[in-house]
DNA sequence: TTTAAAGTTGACTATTTTGCTAGGTTAAGT
DNA sequence: ACTTAACCTAGCAAAATAGTCAACTTTAAA
């Protein structure tokens, strides 16, 4: 599991696109707009999500993209997976040369490492990060809101003050 | 936190370090040649976590290169962020022209994944990954051990059966 | 005290990946 | 027909990756 600014992208655009899709297909340009991800970069990514069967391409007008299946069925690993290369895995070719000294067994932990990594991203869905975007922004709004409470608070007490 | 060759390579030479280094330093050549690393590009490397403060290098004849501190008390996160850019992090360069829109929401998803992963190997040592390579390696062993026993087994029971 | 082994350092090169541009073709709606 | 947007292909510049080469320090041994 290799982590860069290929998947990164990739799982932007998705969470882009998961967030943006409730009746109509989104559009790459929209996406592209939105995230300020180039168009033909989108395309590349999305050609290889869709091989993935990760999303839909609906063509024409009012076409555009669609998630494959619900946002609580697509996890961050996937995606990742679909847009990086295959990963050559082993340098050692699989098995042949690799045993006779335990050189290949720090490669062995590295992959056991990258497995726990990949676990832990399989188990994060998009509907889980929708969650955390909206609590995130419902906080900020209200915490917003709380300013600006404090803020008539303050000038409520002002006036007060002055009428003193 | 990415997660990519480069790291893969520092990790694999800190844990050869760690594993050879009971008495004398241990030199970058003996780590090229076990791990098939090229020299050069392990002394970029080293070059890198030296500057950490993750090894010690030790010129002259019987020199070579030793860990700063016990493999307890070294890091999986620290030993790939010595080696890896600072991180640009932001895309949108610290704070201006982000928040009109939500775009960069999923840019904090993304730091928030990336600062779990970091979290997750930072509790992650030299030492423990050593212990679990020595428990494979027993664990090998005693199967392997365990084969010739059957083995045995079973040539004797053949034996046997040629007696009766 | 030379000398040479062992390591450090920096500059330099080749390859791969990344992100993007430009140009098309194909399918579907108006 | 015309437009819209997916889809495909080729190429390209910048960056990261992986490695080479040569100059320079330190220090143990001669």
């Amino acid at each position: 599991m290799r982590l860069t600014t290929k998947g990164r992208y990739a799982v932007t655009a998705m969470l882009d696109l998961a967030f943006h899709s409730d009746t109509k297909p989104v559009t790459l340009t929209d996406i592209a707009a939105r995230q300020t991800i180039s168009l033909s970069y989108l395309e590349q990514l999305f050609s290889r999500l869709r091989r993935a069967n990760m999303v839909k391409g609906i063509r024409g007008p009012g076409g555009g993209y669609t998630l494959a299946d619900t946002a609580d069925k697509i996890n961050i690993a996937d995606i990742i997976a679909a847009v990086d290369e295959p990963l050559d895995a082993t340098k050692c070719g699989g098995e042949a040369n690799c045993q006779k000294e335990q050189a290949c067994l720090t490669h062995d932990l590295w992959m056991g490492l990258s497995e726990q990594i990949k676990d832990y991203l399989k188990g994060i869905t998009l509907a889980q990060l929708l969650e955390k975007h909206h609590v995130q922004s419902v906080a900020k709004r209200q915490d917003q809101e709380a300013e600006q409470v404090i803020e008539i608070h303050r000038h409520t007490e002002l006036l007060a003050s002055l009428n003193e």
